[in-house]
DNA sequence: AAAAAAATTTATGTCATACCAAAATAGATG
DNA sequence: CATCTATTTTGGTATGACATAAATTTTTTT
Protein backbone atom coordinates (compact mmCIF):
# COMPACT_ATOMS: atom_id res chain seq x y z
CA UNK A 1 0.00 0.00 0.00
CA UNK A 2 1.07 3.19 -0.85
CA UNK A 3 0.10 5.02 2.34
CA UNK A 4 2.32 7.43 4.07
CA UNK A 5 4.77 7.02 0.87
CA UNK A 6 5.38 11.11 0.77
CA UNK A 7 8.15 10.81 -1.45
CA UNK A 8 6.93 12.38 -4.58
CA UNK A 9 3.38 12.71 -3.87
CA UNK A 10 1.80 15.78 -2.55
CA UNK A 11 -1.25 15.68 -4.10
CA UNK A 12 -1.91 12.64 -2.49
CA UNK A 13 -1.62 13.85 1.15
CA UNK A 14 -3.64 16.76 -0.30
CA UNK A 15 -6.38 14.34 -1.31
CA UNK A 16 -5.92 12.22 2.43
CA UNK A 17 -6.66 15.67 3.62
CA UNK A 18 -9.87 16.46 2.12
CA UNK A 19 -11.04 12.81 2.09
CA UNK A 20 -11.12 12.84 6.19
CA UNK A 21 -12.95 16.01 5.84
CA UNK A 22 -15.50 14.80 3.59
CA UNK A 23 -15.91 11.48 5.03
CA UNK A 24 -15.66 13.57 8.69
CA UNK A 25 -18.49 15.47 7.73
CA UNK A 26 -16.45 18.77 8.17
CA UNK A 27 -17.49 19.14 4.32
CA UNK A 28 -20.73 18.88 4.08
CA UNK A 29 -22.03 16.54 1.62
CA UNK A 30 -23.89 18.22 -1.46
CA UNK A 31 -21.78 21.61 -0.58
CA UNK A 32 -19.50 22.92 -2.61
CA UNK A 33 -15.25 22.48 -2.36
CA UNK A 34 -13.39 26.10 -2.04
CA UNK A 35 -12.29 27.50 -4.45
CA UNK A 36 -9.13 26.17 -5.84
CA UNK A 37 -7.00 29.30 -4.71
CA UNK A 38 -8.26 28.82 -0.84
CA UNK A 39 -7.38 25.41 -0.89
CA UNK A 40 -3.86 26.43 -2.41
CA UNK A 41 -3.39 28.54 1.11
CA UNK A 42 -5.27 25.92 3.80
CA UNK A 43 -2.66 23.40 2.70
CA UNK A 44 0.01 25.33 1.32
CA UNK A 45 0.03 23.83 -1.78
CA UNK A 46 0.63 24.98 -5.44
CA UNK A 47 -2.54 24.65 -7.54
CA UNK A 48 -1.45 22.22 -9.62
CA UNK A 49 -1.23 19.95 -6.80
CA UNK A 50 -4.27 20.94 -5.71
CA UNK A 51 -6.10 20.25 -8.77
CA UNK A 52 -4.25 17.25 -9.12
CA UNK A 53 -6.29 16.33 -5.78
CA UNK A 54 -9.21 17.18 -7.13
CA UNK A 55 -8.94 15.26 -10.56
CA UNK A 56 -8.24 12.19 -8.22
CA UNK A 57 -11.00 12.54 -6.03
CA UNK A 58 -13.51 13.11 -8.58
CA UNK A 59 -11.81 9.27 -10.03
CA UNK A 60 -12.68 7.85 -6.80
CA UNK A 61 -16.33 9.54 -6.61
CA UNK A 62 -15.80 11.62 -3.45
CA UNK A 63 -16.31 14.47 -5.65
CA UNK A 64 -18.46 15.38 -8.52
CA UNK A 65 -17.21 17.55 -11.02
CA UNK A 66 -18.53 20.07 -14.20
CA UNK A 67 -15.99 21.67 -16.05
CA UNK A 68 -15.86 25.60 -14.81
CA UNK A 69 -18.04 24.49 -11.55
CA UNK A 70 -17.12 24.02 -7.94
CA UNK A 71 -16.76 20.50 -7.67
CA UNK A 72 -19.31 19.28 -5.10
CA UNK A 73 -18.94 17.20 -1.98
CA UNK A 74 -20.27 13.51 -2.14
CA UNK A 75 -19.97 11.08 0.44
CA UNK A 76 -18.96 7.91 -0.43
CA UNK A 77 -22.30 5.36 -0.55
CA UNK A 78 -22.95 2.37 -2.62
CA UNK A 79 -23.54 4.32 -5.81
CA UNK A 80 -20.18 5.98 -5.29
CA UNK A 81 -18.62 2.03 -5.77
CA UNK A 82 -20.71 1.97 -9.13
CA UNK A 83 -19.41 5.13 -10.45
CA UNK A 84 -15.49 3.93 -9.31
CA UNK A 85 -16.02 0.76 -11.38
CA UNK A 86 -18.41 2.52 -14.22
CA UNK A 87 -15.12 3.60 -16.04
CA UNK A 88 -13.24 0.20 -16.04
CA UNK A 89 -16.07 -1.73 -16.64
CA UNK A 90 -17.13 -0.27 -20.02
CA UNK A 91 -13.91 -2.03 -21.37
CA UNK A 92 -14.62 -5.24 -20.70
CA UNK A 93 -17.44 -4.89 -22.53
CA UNK A 94 -16.15 -4.09 -25.93
CA UNK A 95 -15.86 -7.92 -26.31
CA UNK A 96 -19.01 -9.86 -26.55
CA UNK A 97 -17.54 -12.08 -23.72
CA UNK A 98 -17.46 -9.19 -21.35
CA UNK A 99 -20.52 -8.60 -21.84
CA UNK A 100 -21.77 -12.18 -21.74
CA UNK A 101 -20.32 -12.91 -18.74
CA UNK A 102 -21.74 -9.80 -17.24
CA UNK A 103 -25.08 -10.90 -18.18
CA UNK A 104 -24.65 -14.11 -17.06
CA UNK A 105 -23.65 -13.33 -13.62
CA UNK A 106 -26.78 -11.72 -13.45
CA UNK A 107 -28.66 -14.44 -14.16
CA UNK A 108 -26.62 -16.25 -11.54
CA UNK A 109 -27.91 -13.37 -9.26
CA UNK A 110 -31.35 -13.43 -9.77
CA UNK A 111 -32.09 -17.01 -9.83
CA UNK A 112 -30.67 -16.80 -6.32
CA UNK A 113 -32.85 -13.70 -5.75
CA UNK A 114 -36.34 -15.27 -6.92
CA UNK A 115 -35.46 -18.15 -4.64
CA UNK A 116 -34.70 -16.37 -1.79
CA UNK A 117 -38.03 -14.62 -2.65
CA UNK A 118 -40.33 -17.77 -3.02
CA UNK A 119 -38.97 -18.62 0.39
CA UNK A 120 -38.74 -16.15 2.53
CA UNK A 121 -40.81 -13.06 0.85
CA UNK A 122 -43.01 -11.17 3.30
CA UNK A 123 -45.95 -9.90 2.57
CA UNK A 124 -44.99 -6.03 1.58
CA UNK A 125 -42.83 -7.90 -0.77
CA UNK A 126 -45.01 -9.57 -2.66
CA UNK A 127 -47.54 -6.29 -2.37
CA UNK A 128 -44.86 -4.39 -4.06
CA UNK A 129 -43.99 -7.20 -7.00
CA UNK A 130 -47.67 -7.04 -7.75
CA UNK A 131 -47.60 -3.23 -7.90
CA UNK A 132 -44.70 -3.29 -10.29
CA UNK A 133 -46.31 -6.14 -12.29
CA UNK A 134 -49.55 -3.97 -12.86
CA UNK A 135 -47.14 -1.02 -13.83
CA UNK A 136 -45.83 -3.52 -16.58
CA UNK A 137 -49.30 -4.61 -17.57
CA UNK A 138 -49.94 -1.29 -17.88
CA UNK A 139 -47.25 -0.18 -20.16
CA UNK A 140 -47.37 -2.66 -22.97
CA UNK A 141 -48.55 -0.56 -25.26
CA UNK A 142 -45.41 2.36 -24.40
CA UNK A 143 -42.71 0.45 -25.44
CA UNK A 144 -39.85 3.55 -23.51
CA UNK A 145 -42.03 3.09 -20.45
CA UNK A 146 -42.22 -0.74 -20.22
CA UNK A 147 -38.75 -0.56 -19.90
CA UNK A 148 -38.27 1.68 -17.08
CA UNK A 149 -41.75 -0.91 -15.03
CA UNK A 150 -39.37 -3.84 -16.64
CA UNK A 151 -36.11 -2.76 -14.95
CA UNK A 152 -38.61 -1.72 -11.74
CA UNK A 153 -40.01 -4.96 -11.39
CA UNK A 154 -36.43 -6.44 -11.82
CA UNK A 155 -35.14 -3.87 -8.94
CA UNK A 156 -37.52 -4.66 -6.41
CA UNK A 157 -36.29 -8.45 -6.46
CA UNK A 158 -33.01 -6.97 -5.84
CA UNK A 159 -34.63 -4.96 -2.74
CA UNK A 160 -36.21 -8.16 -1.24
CA UNK A 161 -32.66 -8.91 1.21
CA UNK A 162 -32.74 -5.44 2.46
CA UNK A 163 -28.86 -5.17 1.55
CA UNK A 164 -28.31 -2.25 0.08
CA UNK A 165 -25.43 -4.02 -2.21
CA UNK A 166 -28.06 -5.60 -4.13
CA UNK A 167 -29.88 -2.64 -5.37
CA UNK A 168 -26.62 -1.10 -6.53
CA UNK A 169 -25.48 -4.12 -8.33
CA UNK A 170 -28.98 -3.67 -10.20
CA UNK A 171 -27.80 -0.25 -11.03
CA UNK A 172 -24.89 -1.65 -12.29
CA UNK A 173 -26.43 -4.22 -14.71
CA UNK A 174 -28.92 -1.77 -16.26
CA UNK A 175 -26.54 1.04 -16.59
CA UNK A 176 -23.49 -1.23 -17.69
CA UNK A 177 -25.84 -3.38 -20.15
CA UNK A 178 -27.82 -0.90 -21.24
CA UNK A 179 -26.43 0.57 -24.33
CA UNK A 180 -26.89 -3.27 -25.88
CA UNK A 181 -30.40 -3.36 -24.52
CA UNK A 182 -31.11 0.55 -26.12
CA UNK A 183 -30.49 -0.57 -28.99
CA UNK A 184 -32.88 -3.61 -28.77
CA UNK A 185 -35.91 -3.55 -31.23
CA UNK A 186 -38.65 -3.29 -28.40
CA UNK A 187 -42.47 -3.73 -29.32
CA UNK A 188 -46.00 -3.79 -27.96
CA UNK A 189 -45.83 -7.64 -28.67
CA UNK A 190 -42.49 -8.49 -27.00
CA UNK A 191 -43.66 -6.05 -24.23
CA UNK A 192 -46.25 -8.88 -23.44
CA UNK A 193 -44.15 -11.73 -23.67
CA UNK A 194 -42.26 -9.80 -20.82
CA UNK A 195 -44.86 -9.27 -18.72
CA UNK A 196 -46.22 -12.74 -19.10
CA UNK A 197 -42.31 -13.94 -17.99
CA UNK A 198 -42.70 -11.78 -15.13
CA UNK A 199 -46.06 -12.79 -14.01
CA UNK A 200 -44.63 -16.53 -14.43
CA UNK A 201 -42.14 -15.16 -11.78
CA UNK A 202 -44.26 -13.74 -9.46
CA UNK A 203 -47.02 -16.74 -9.44
CA UNK A 204 -44.17 -18.86 -8.61
CA UNK A 205 -43.16 -17.11 -5.54
CA UNK A 206 -46.50 -16.65 -4.56
CA UNK A 207 -46.53 -20.76 -4.35
CA UNK A 208 -43.88 -20.68 -2.32
CA UNK A 209 -41.97 -22.42 -5.04
CA UNK A 210 -38.18 -22.02 -5.20
CA UNK A 211 -37.62 -24.35 -8.17
CA UNK A 212 -40.42 -22.95 -10.64
CA UNK A 213 -39.47 -19.88 -9.22
CA UNK A 214 -36.31 -20.16 -10.40
CA UNK A 215 -37.18 -21.39 -13.77
CA UNK A 216 -39.35 -19.25 -14.82
CA UNK A 217 -36.58 -16.17 -13.84
CA UNK A 218 -33.58 -18.30 -16.05
CA UNK A 219 -36.64 -18.77 -18.90
CA UNK A 220 -37.45 -15.13 -19.16
CA UNK A 221 -33.71 -14.00 -19.14
CA UNK A 222 -32.11 -16.69 -21.16
CA UNK A 223 -34.80 -15.58 -23.56
CA UNK A 224 -34.12 -12.14 -23.48
CA UNK A 225 -30.36 -12.79 -24.28
CA UNK A 226 -31.28 -14.67 -27.39
CA UNK A 227 -33.33 -12.27 -28.72
CA UNK A 228 -30.41 -9.79 -28.38
CA UNK A 229 -28.28 -12.29 -29.78
CA UNK A 230 -30.30 -13.06 -32.56
CA UNK A 231 -31.06 -9.33 -33.28
CA UNK A 232 -27.56 -8.32 -33.20
CA UNK A 233 -26.44 -11.62 -35.40
CA UNK A 234 -24.06 -12.66 -32.58
CA UNK A 235 -23.88 -16.01 -33.91
CA UNK A 236 -23.54 -19.24 -31.80
CA UNK A 237 -21.97 -19.36 -28.51
CA UNK B 1 -24.41 10.09 -17.30
CA UNK B 2 -20.62 10.57 -16.13
CA UNK B 3 -21.17 12.23 -13.03
CA UNK B 4 -17.75 12.66 -11.46
CA UNK B 5 -16.10 12.56 -15.08
CA UNK B 6 -14.70 15.70 -15.87
CA UNK B 7 -16.14 15.86 -18.86
CA UNK B 8 -15.35 18.77 -21.76
CA UNK B 9 -11.78 19.42 -20.72
CA UNK B 10 -8.84 19.12 -23.00
CA UNK B 11 -7.02 16.36 -20.94
CA UNK B 12 -10.27 14.25 -22.05
CA UNK B 13 -9.63 13.73 -25.75
CA UNK B 14 -6.22 13.48 -24.82
CA UNK B 15 -7.55 10.50 -22.32
CA UNK B 16 -9.67 9.12 -24.75
CA UNK B 17 -6.73 9.12 -27.90
CA UNK B 18 -4.65 7.06 -25.11
CA UNK B 19 -7.15 5.07 -23.65
CA UNK B 20 -7.79 3.94 -27.45
CA UNK B 21 -4.35 3.30 -28.57
CA UNK B 22 -4.29 1.11 -25.10
CA UNK B 23 -7.02 -1.20 -25.87
CA UNK B 24 -6.09 -0.89 -29.46
CA UNK B 25 -2.80 -2.38 -28.40
CA UNK B 26 -0.97 0.41 -30.65
CA UNK B 27 0.81 0.78 -26.91
CA UNK B 28 1.71 -2.23 -25.67
CA UNK B 29 0.48 -4.06 -22.13
CA UNK B 30 3.38 -3.79 -19.73
CA UNK B 31 5.53 -0.76 -22.04
CA UNK B 32 5.92 2.64 -20.63
CA UNK B 33 4.21 5.39 -21.80
CA UNK B 34 5.89 8.06 -23.42
CA UNK B 35 7.90 10.98 -21.93
CA UNK B 36 5.45 13.62 -21.06
CA UNK B 37 7.31 16.50 -22.98
CA UNK B 38 6.74 13.84 -25.92
CA UNK B 39 3.29 13.44 -25.46
CA UNK B 40 3.03 17.21 -25.47
CA UNK B 41 4.47 17.20 -28.69
CA UNK B 42 2.51 14.28 -29.75
CA UNK B 43 -0.74 15.97 -29.05
CA UNK B 44 0.09 19.54 -29.29
CA UNK B 45 -1.12 20.04 -25.19
CA UNK B 46 0.64 21.36 -22.92
CA UNK B 47 2.30 19.85 -19.95
CA UNK B 48 -0.64 20.28 -17.55
CA UNK B 49 -2.77 18.68 -19.80
CA UNK B 50 -0.68 15.55 -20.52
CA UNK B 51 -0.51 15.32 -16.99
CA UNK B 52 -3.84 15.39 -15.60
CA UNK B 53 -4.49 13.43 -18.24
CA UNK B 54 -2.01 10.69 -17.15
CA UNK B 55 -3.47 10.77 -13.71
CA UNK B 56 -7.38 10.10 -14.88
CA UNK B 57 -5.73 7.02 -16.69
CA UNK B 58 -4.29 6.03 -13.78
CA UNK B 59 -6.84 6.44 -11.19
CA UNK B 60 -8.71 4.46 -14.02
CA UNK B 61 -6.35 1.82 -13.60
CA UNK B 62 -5.32 1.76 -17.49
CA UNK B 63 -1.82 2.72 -16.36
CA UNK B 64 0.30 2.06 -13.24
CA UNK B 65 2.36 5.13 -11.91
CA UNK B 66 4.67 4.85 -9.41
CA UNK B 67 6.73 8.65 -8.43
CA UNK B 68 9.16 9.94 -10.39
CA UNK B 69 8.66 6.26 -13.14
CA UNK B 70 7.12 6.16 -16.07
CA UNK B 71 3.29 5.17 -16.40
CA UNK B 72 3.12 1.89 -17.45
CA UNK B 73 0.56 0.75 -19.76
CA UNK B 74 -2.00 -2.12 -18.13
CA UNK B 75 -4.66 -3.47 -20.45
CA UNK B 76 -7.95 -3.37 -18.16
CA UNK B 77 -8.89 -6.60 -16.52
CA UNK B 78 -11.45 -7.55 -14.37
CA UNK B 79 -8.79 -6.90 -11.59
CA UNK B 80 -8.53 -3.62 -12.79
CA UNK B 81 -12.13 -3.43 -11.83
CA UNK B 82 -11.56 -4.79 -8.19
CA UNK B 83 -8.84 -2.23 -7.69
CA UNK B 84 -10.65 0.68 -8.73
CA UNK B 85 -13.48 -0.05 -6.10
CA UNK B 86 -11.03 -0.68 -3.52
CA UNK B 87 -10.23 2.63 -2.51
CA UNK B 88 -13.82 3.75 -2.23
CA UNK B 89 -15.00 0.33 -1.16
CA UNK B 90 -12.76 0.74 2.55
CA UNK B 91 -14.64 4.14 3.53
CA UNK B 92 -18.56 1.79 3.78
CA UNK B 93 -16.24 -0.32 5.62
CA UNK B 94 -15.54 1.85 8.42
CA UNK B 95 -19.62 1.54 9.79
CA UNK B 96 -20.06 -2.22 11.04
CA UNK B 97 -23.36 -2.23 9.20
CA UNK B 98 -20.80 -2.00 6.26
CA UNK B 99 -19.32 -5.12 6.51
CA UNK B 100 -22.29 -7.12 7.94
CA UNK B 101 -23.87 -5.64 4.15
CA UNK B 102 -20.46 -6.70 2.40
CA UNK B 103 -20.20 -10.16 4.57
CA UNK B 104 -24.32 -10.84 3.83
CA UNK B 105 -23.43 -10.34 0.32
CA UNK B 106 -21.11 -13.06 0.48
CA UNK B 107 -22.99 -15.52 2.04
CA UNK B 108 -25.87 -14.92 -0.33
CA UNK B 109 -23.43 -15.49 -3.46
CA UNK B 110 -21.80 -18.88 -1.98
CA UNK B 111 -24.93 -20.07 -0.83
CA UNK B 112 -25.85 -19.79 -4.78
CA UNK B 113 -22.61 -21.24 -5.65
CA UNK B 114 -22.64 -24.34 -3.36
CA UNK B 115 -26.07 -25.09 -4.49
CA UNK B 116 -24.89 -24.59 -8.26
CA UNK B 117 -21.67 -26.76 -7.37
CA UNK B 118 -24.19 -29.88 -5.92
CA UNK B 119 -25.84 -29.39 -8.93
CA UNK B 120 -23.62 -29.03 -12.10
CA UNK B 121 -20.01 -29.21 -10.86
CA UNK B 122 -17.50 -31.44 -12.49
CA UNK B 123 -15.52 -34.17 -12.06
CA UNK B 124 -12.92 -31.28 -12.23
CA UNK B 125 -14.19 -29.45 -9.64
CA UNK B 126 -14.92 -32.21 -7.48
CA UNK B 127 -11.04 -32.91 -7.34
CA UNK B 128 -10.27 -29.44 -7.18
CA UNK B 129 -12.62 -29.10 -4.00
CA UNK B 130 -11.46 -32.16 -2.38
CA UNK B 131 -7.37 -31.34 -2.95
CA UNK B 132 -8.32 -28.01 -1.42
CA UNK B 133 -9.90 -29.76 1.59
CA UNK B 134 -6.93 -31.88 1.55
CA UNK B 135 -4.55 -28.68 1.63
CA UNK B 136 -6.97 -27.54 4.71
CA UNK B 137 -6.20 -30.77 6.44
CA UNK B 138 -2.83 -30.33 6.39
CA UNK B 139 -2.18 -26.76 7.29
CA UNK B 140 -4.84 -27.30 10.35
CA UNK B 141 -2.03 -26.89 12.76
CA UNK B 142 -0.60 -23.89 10.75
CA UNK B 143 -3.03 -21.25 11.05
CA UNK B 144 -1.48 -18.43 8.82
CA UNK B 145 -1.08 -21.26 6.61
CA UNK B 146 -4.83 -22.92 7.06
CA UNK B 147 -5.93 -19.25 6.28
CA UNK B 148 -3.98 -19.34 2.87
CA UNK B 149 -6.13 -22.74 2.18
CA UNK B 150 -9.24 -21.67 3.59
CA UNK B 151 -9.75 -18.68 1.11
CA UNK B 152 -8.33 -21.10 -2.05
CA UNK B 153 -11.06 -24.11 -0.91
CA UNK B 154 -13.64 -21.10 -1.28
CA UNK B 155 -11.80 -19.79 -4.67
CA UNK B 156 -12.66 -23.09 -6.22
CA UNK B 157 -16.10 -22.47 -5.17
CA UNK B 158 -16.01 -19.24 -7.14
CA UNK B 159 -14.25 -21.10 -9.85
CA UNK B 160 -16.81 -23.32 -11.10
CA UNK B 161 -18.85 -21.37 -12.60
CA UNK B 162 -16.24 -20.83 -15.56
CA UNK B 163 -17.31 -16.81 -15.61
CA UNK B 164 -14.11 -14.70 -14.72
CA UNK B 165 -16.40 -12.30 -12.95
CA UNK B 166 -16.49 -15.04 -9.55
CA UNK B 167 -12.69 -15.42 -8.95
CA UNK B 168 -13.10 -11.58 -9.24
CA UNK B 169 -15.97 -10.89 -6.90
CA UNK B 170 -13.92 -13.34 -4.18
CA UNK B 171 -10.65 -11.60 -4.37
CA UNK B 172 -12.42 -8.54 -3.56
CA UNK B 173 -14.21 -10.27 -0.60
CA UNK B 174 -10.94 -11.77 0.56
CA UNK B 175 -9.32 -8.28 0.52
CA UNK B 176 -11.94 -5.75 1.89
CA UNK B 177 -12.99 -8.15 4.74
CA UNK B 178 -9.27 -9.17 5.41
CA UNK B 179 -8.80 -6.04 7.77
CA UNK B 180 -11.23 -7.86 9.52
CA UNK B 181 -10.38 -11.28 9.85
CA UNK B 182 -6.93 -11.16 9.74
CA UNK B 183 -7.34 -9.41 13.39
CA UNK B 184 -9.14 -12.60 14.69
CA UNK B 185 -7.58 -15.26 17.00
CA UNK B 186 -6.80 -18.25 15.11
CA UNK B 187 -6.07 -21.59 16.37
CA UNK B 188 -5.79 -25.16 15.48
CA UNK B 189 -9.00 -25.77 16.87
CA UNK B 190 -10.66 -23.37 15.40
CA UNK B 191 -9.00 -24.64 12.06
CA UNK B 192 -10.16 -27.68 12.69
CA UNK B 193 -14.05 -26.79 12.92
CA UNK B 194 -13.49 -25.06 9.52
CA UNK B 195 -12.26 -27.92 8.12
CA UNK B 196 -15.06 -29.82 9.17
CA UNK B 197 -17.33 -27.23 7.72
CA UNK B 198 -15.42 -27.76 4.70
CA UNK B 199 -15.54 -31.14 4.24
CA UNK B 200 -19.86 -31.32 5.30
CA UNK B 201 -19.96 -29.00 2.28
CA UNK B 202 -17.76 -30.91 0.02
CA UNK B 203 -19.65 -34.01 1.33
CA UNK B 204 -23.05 -32.32 0.52
CA UNK B 205 -21.92 -31.58 -2.55
CA UNK B 206 -20.61 -34.85 -3.42
CA UNK B 207 -23.72 -36.41 -2.51
CA UNK B 208 -25.37 -33.73 -5.21
CA UNK B 209 -27.68 -31.99 -2.49
CA UNK B 210 -28.23 -28.89 -2.88
CA UNK B 211 -29.82 -28.07 0.15
CA UNK B 212 -27.70 -29.75 2.32
CA UNK B 213 -24.88 -28.21 0.79
CA UNK B 214 -26.40 -24.57 1.04
CA UNK B 215 -27.38 -25.32 4.53
CA UNK B 216 -23.68 -26.33 5.50
CA UNK B 217 -22.24 -23.44 3.78
CA UNK B 218 -24.74 -20.69 5.44
CA UNK B 219 -23.73 -22.89 8.88
CA UNK B 220 -19.85 -22.28 8.19
CA UNK B 221 -20.61 -18.51 7.49
CA UNK B 222 -22.84 -18.19 9.75
CA UNK B 223 -20.97 -19.49 12.27
CA UNK B 224 -17.29 -17.50 11.36
CA UNK B 225 -19.24 -14.36 11.16
CA UNK B 226 -20.70 -15.00 15.02
CA UNK B 227 -17.67 -15.76 16.19
CA UNK B 228 -15.81 -12.40 14.49
CA UNK B 229 -18.38 -10.75 16.16
CA UNK B 230 -17.99 -12.05 20.18
CA UNK B 231 -14.16 -11.87 19.53
CA UNK B 232 -14.36 -8.11 19.09
CA UNK B 233 -17.94 -7.70 21.26
CA UNK B 234 -19.58 -6.29 18.37
CA UNK B 235 -22.88 -6.72 20.87
CA UNK B 236 -26.02 -8.02 19.28
CA UNK B 237 -27.72 -7.04 15.65
C1' DA C 1 37.61 -6.56 -20.08
C1' DA C 2 34.00 -6.75 -16.76
C1' DA C 3 32.24 -4.60 -12.80
C1' DA C 4 31.74 -0.76 -9.91
C1' DA C 5 31.69 4.09 -9.06
C1' DA C 6 31.26 8.75 -10.46
C1' DA C 7 29.71 12.27 -13.47
C1' DT C 8 26.32 13.83 -16.70
C1' DT C 9 21.96 14.06 -18.82
C1' DT C 10 17.03 13.46 -18.85
C1' DA C 11 12.55 13.63 -16.92
C1' DT C 12 9.24 14.05 -13.22
C1' DG C 13 7.15 16.56 -9.34
C1' DT C 14 6.30 20.98 -7.96
C1' DC C 15 5.94 25.97 -7.98
C1' DA C 16 4.96 30.63 -9.86
C1' DT C 17 2.78 33.48 -13.13
C1' DA C 18 -0.22 34.80 -16.70
C1' DC C 19 -4.35 34.84 -19.65
C1' DC C 20 -8.97 33.76 -21.33
C1' DA C 21 -13.52 32.68 -20.90
C1' DA C 22 -17.23 31.18 -18.19
C1' DA C 23 -19.55 31.45 -13.75
C1' DA C 24 -20.77 33.95 -9.72
C1' DT C 25 -21.85 38.28 -7.86
C1' DA C 26 -22.98 42.99 -7.41
C1' DG C 27 -25.15 46.69 -9.34
C1' DA C 28 -28.27 49.18 -12.26
C1' DT C 29 -32.65 49.33 -14.37
C1' DG C 30 -37.45 48.56 -15.19
C1' DC D 1 -39.32 42.35 -6.92
C1' DA D 2 -37.73 40.64 -11.14
C1' DT D 3 -34.47 41.34 -14.95
C1' DC D 4 -30.80 42.78 -17.39
C1' DT D 5 -25.86 44.51 -17.13
C1' DA D 6 -21.28 45.33 -15.43
C1' DT D 7 -17.76 43.60 -12.47
C1' DT D 8 -15.26 40.26 -10.02
C1' DT D 9 -14.06 35.69 -9.16
C1' DT D 10 -12.57 31.37 -10.56
C1' DG D 11 -11.61 27.28 -13.42
C1' DG D 12 -8.97 25.60 -17.62
C1' DT D 13 -4.80 26.03 -20.05
C1' DA D 14 -0.11 27.57 -21.32
C1' DT D 15 4.68 28.64 -20.23
C1' DG D 16 8.86 28.69 -17.82
C1' DA D 17 11.67 27.42 -14.06
C1' DC D 18 13.95 24.45 -10.74
C1' DA D 19 15.10 20.60 -7.44
C1' DT D 20 15.78 16.00 -7.24
C1' DA D 21 15.38 11.30 -8.54
C1' DA D 22 16.08 8.17 -12.47
C1' DA D 23 18.47 6.94 -16.62
C1' DT D 24 22.57 7.17 -19.15
C1' DT D 25 27.26 7.84 -20.05
C1' DT D 26 31.92 8.19 -18.59
C1' DT D 27 35.51 7.08 -15.62
C1' DT D 28 37.72 4.29 -12.38
C1' DT D 29 38.71 0.02 -10.17
C1' DT D 30 39.47 -4.91 -9.75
Amino acid sequence: MDIGNDTGRAADSVVAMLEAKIVSGELENRAPLPAERELMEQFGASRTVIREAISKLSSRGLIETRPRFRPIVRKPDYATVLHACGNVVQHLLTERSGIKNLYDSRVFIERALVREAALAARKEDIVNLRAALENNRNAISDSSEFYRTDVAFHGVLYRIPKNPIFPTIHEGYTSWLAPQWDRMLRSPERNEVNYLAHKAILDAIMERDPLAAEEALTNHLKAAWEFVRVTFDWGEE
